[in-house]
DNA sequence: ACAACGATCAACT
DNA sequence: GTTGATCGTTGTC
């Protein structure tokens, strides 16, 4: 359990940076769906990355979750990257897992889930989780909304969306992601928090 | 059928 | 600042 602190928009099939730049496809149908439901796709053929639908259905949209501030289960999100990163080739012999355990085990909570394939790792989520609606109470994925008076005072700055360049300058610039000024837990170079 | 390319991350110089 | 890992999706032939 955590807070999202930071987070970019895909909006529309104008979007050149937007994964319905092609129009309706196997991968993005579920983006063409009703909101609040969970879109997981694999970038870079290693790492699945979060969004929320947005928009109503046919009008294809939705959010990247790039980085959540742990609050609760820093535990299972330790062993859930484990399981995940253990996968990979690298950490495939004996020394490479005992160096990713390492480093797991030294990173501090607030890196657990900085980065929108850590989000995913972090909470053990894989492709299979599209199409789960995060706004049932009983979810096992789900959003919940703060209460007025617990929602903290912060400053949200937006910027470019990152590694969204060949979209072309027009759509690459668009201000899209929003990150909690200064979070620890925001993803990217210092000076992007 | 095939080649190109990512909504990334960690390790290295 | 640069680079390798790794594979599903997409457009093209």
């Amino acid at each position: 359990m955590g807070r999202i602190v930071e987070l970019e928009a895909y909006i529309g099939q104008d979007d050149q940076a937007s994964h319905a730049r092609f129009g309706q496809t196997a991968r993005n149908q579920v983006m063409y769906g009703p909101p609040g439901i969970a879109y997981v796709y694999l970038v870079y053929g290693m790492y699945d990355c979060l969004n929320v639908v947005t928009e109503p259905a046919g009008s294809p949209a939705a959010v990247l979750i790039r980085a959540v501030d742990p609050l609760e289960g820093m535990d299972r999100m330790r062993a859930d990257r484990l399981a995940v990163e253990g996968r990979r080739r690298a950490a495939r012999t004996d020394a490479g897992a005992a160096l990713a355990g390492d480093r797991l085990a030294r990173l501090p909570d607030q890196r657990l889930a900085s980065g929108p394939g850590l989000v995913a790792a972090a909470f053990g989520l894989d492709r299979t989780w599209t199409g789960v609606d995060l706004c049932d109470p009983v979810s096992p994925l789900r959003l919940e909304r703060l209460a007025a008076d617990e929602v903290p005072d912060v400053d949200v700055r937006t910027t470019a969306r990152i590694g969204v360049g060949y979209a072309g300058p027009d759509w690459a610039a668009r201000p899209w992601r929003l990150a909690v000024a200064g979070h620890p837990a925001v993803s990217g170079p210092r000076s992007a928090r």
